[in-house]
DNA sequence: CAAGGAAGTGTGTCCGAACACAATATCCTT
DNA sequence: AAGGATATTGTGTTCGGACACACTTCCTTG
């Protein structure tokens, strides 16, 4: 273990004052090339680093970051997002940074749009985009990266960008696990019901449109061989859904599982429960809703995504980029979870 | 959001010196009542935080923790915790902070013993503990109670003592967990092979007959109404190991399914591979080895404990306890992770 | 009643880096 | 050769808190 060397220290070894060690260090400029070769070499013979708690005190002005993320209700899975979010501020409440949030309505790409002339102008070092709408995002990627602000994708990874780094699940692996689970607890000729919230402007490559792809692999590869029946439900109108569901029944009464790929699961199960219909339920992420439900048995496997976790290392991966120069992990697949009964009481709080 | 006040702030508005004003948030003495009221009526009122930054960088005798944890091979549960404490302490290389280890014999209380005249008159402010051997811990306990050193546990929780925190998993609920995840794979009355590793010494409340007893009980709520049957191996001695399993084979020749509580699945597994015998086997840990038997079928699920996080939060609570006098959450189940061939690839690497 | 000690208080320096600004060197005019 | 502009370089202060040390009281005790 070396002993560390100061900005002094450097100063001394190669013969000039500390203010220009500083200014080869910023690269700020003014600097004779002799001084600049005299220094760059002590820097490289002692493998400088800076002691980043003497530059946190004497930097006043805080990084600011833009967390660009969908609305939330409490509970659901984007305030989890934000929880983790919340917890990075914590972690790091000994430095100087702020994070500002601006949520856009994920079903509605114009909220998304109109967001962007607002945001724009201000000052920030930092973005955290969820990548709903690829195109979009993509077009803001590329502001960003002529201004040289880095930005980090959460959610969804988007191909050919700068981005410093992205966090998210593996959306086919994922729903080819969900396949897995559901497969072994019915036999390969049973039909699966498989229900989908419709929504308009569907980006085609969307998590959910994958996850069902990697779903229907698993069942492919492993000889399934009934009916995957597909149901299309709304966003907002509950009691259409509630028709649909039911004339759905009426069609289909020897069904007995499903799956959904949004966090919606509750929906479903709570539909089933109150007609005490005995319903194998697979969905999306440990929100509320579904934990209780997940509980009493109505949904019998949920899929985690680590939202919380996915909110806090976007935040870490910027502000340890901009205070210390670290470079993260550019593609962080996050685990994905089995959550049952049996072990969902423990599932939280852990990033 | 406040403006920050300084110690220099405080004296100001107390009418004392700075030097004063430190003696009392250090609880140092040497101040007088009158003093110490009108600081912390201020104190008080403008609800002080100190500024960490600053703190660090005055402060230069670095904290030392003491970790005390079984020897660790490459790969293994207990290297795994190590690499969670490799990274706190890369985490928090800004702050002062030294960690030693000291090592003993998870199988040999002796070598547990014979650590402590060693590690006893050392200086240091932290220490974690690994609980294999929980009387012995509960005299280290009120050692440090007396001396006032913080100290966390680690894989189990010991009633009883002022422990700072405690990081694991709830060994009954794991096990009640893996009842589930291999009673939904067989009929009500299938055999159930249960391996053990013989130890000497053994504690009767440790973790893996606490898992034994949560695996049971949840086969038995739910009607199982087959043999369990345990079979003993040696830790050690791989030949002798290899004729029991034979001598067991050859017994119960309808027997396609196991458990094993301790992380030692992949010896199972590949003693059943290797006879290309269908096993379905259910272990703990994903370690290395494990993880690979997982990969390729021969294990059906491993049930994961977060070994890393375990290690990187005993670290983070004495850290953030010495450092910021935060009080950390005292009893803290890890998250009971299902592992299955399909997720295995994206369980890492996140605390 | 003076010396000695303890209790309580304030001052000043340091930690290591950032940055504003002062100071010096260099070069070009005229 | 003096004056001015520009390119470099060095100095000093600041960030907020920790701690060593010196200083002041006040109370013992011989």
């Amino acid at each position: 273990m070396g002993k560390s060397y100061r900005i002094k220290d450097i100063a001394l070894l190669s013969g000039v004052s500390t203010g220009t060690v500083d200014r080869i260090l910023h690269h700020r400029g003014k600097v004779s090339a002799e001084a600049q070769q005299k220094v760059e070499k002590v820097l490289k013979e002692i493998d400088y680093h800076p002691n980043m708690i003497a530059r946190s005190l004497a930097l006043k002005k805080p990084y600011r970051l833009i967390a660009l993320i969908p609305k939330y209700e409490s509970g659901s899975y984007w305030d989890k997002v934000n929880q983790g979010i919340e917890k990075a501020k914590k972690e790091f409440f000994n430095y100087p940074i702020e994070i500002e949030q601006y949520c856009f309505d994920q079903y509605d790409q114009e909220s998304f749009d109109a967001l962007l002339p607002e945001i724009m102008p201000r000052n920030y070092q930092g973005f955290i985009i969820s990548t709903q709408f690829q195109e979009r995002v993509r077009k803001l990627c590329m502001d960003l990266d002529q201004r040289n602000i880095p930005y980090v994708f959460i959610d969804d990874y988007i191909n050919n960008t700068n981005c410093l780094a992205f966090y998210g699940t593996h959306s086919f692996e994922s729903g080819y696990l969900a396949g897995r689970l559901l497969y072994e607890q019915i036999k390969p000729t049973d039909s699966i019901a498989l229900f989908r919230i419709i929504q308009k402007k569907e980006d085609p490559e969307n998590n959910r449109s994958q996850r069902e792809n990697g779903f229907r692999d698993y069942l492919h590869k492993n000889k399934y061989n009934g009916r995957i029946i597909p149901i299309h439900l709304y966003s907002k109108e509950m009691e259409k859904n509630e028709h649909i569901l039911e004339s759905f029944c009426h069609e289909h009464p020897e069904i007995v599982t499903g799956v959904i790929f949004n966090s919606k699961a509750h929906a479903i199960s709570s539909f089933f429960h109150r007609k005490s219909w005995i319903f194998k339920l697979i969905g999306y992420d440990a929100i509320d809703a579904n934990i209780e439900h997940l509980q009493n048995g109505d949904i019998t496997h949920l899929i985690g995504q680590r939202p919380e976790s996915q909110g806090f290392y976007s935040v870490r991966a910027l502000f340890r980029y901009l205070l210390f120069e670290e470079i993260p992990e550019r593609v962080n697949y996050m685990p994905i979870d089995i959550l049952v009964k049996e072990n969902i009481q423990f599932y939280k709080n852990y990033l």
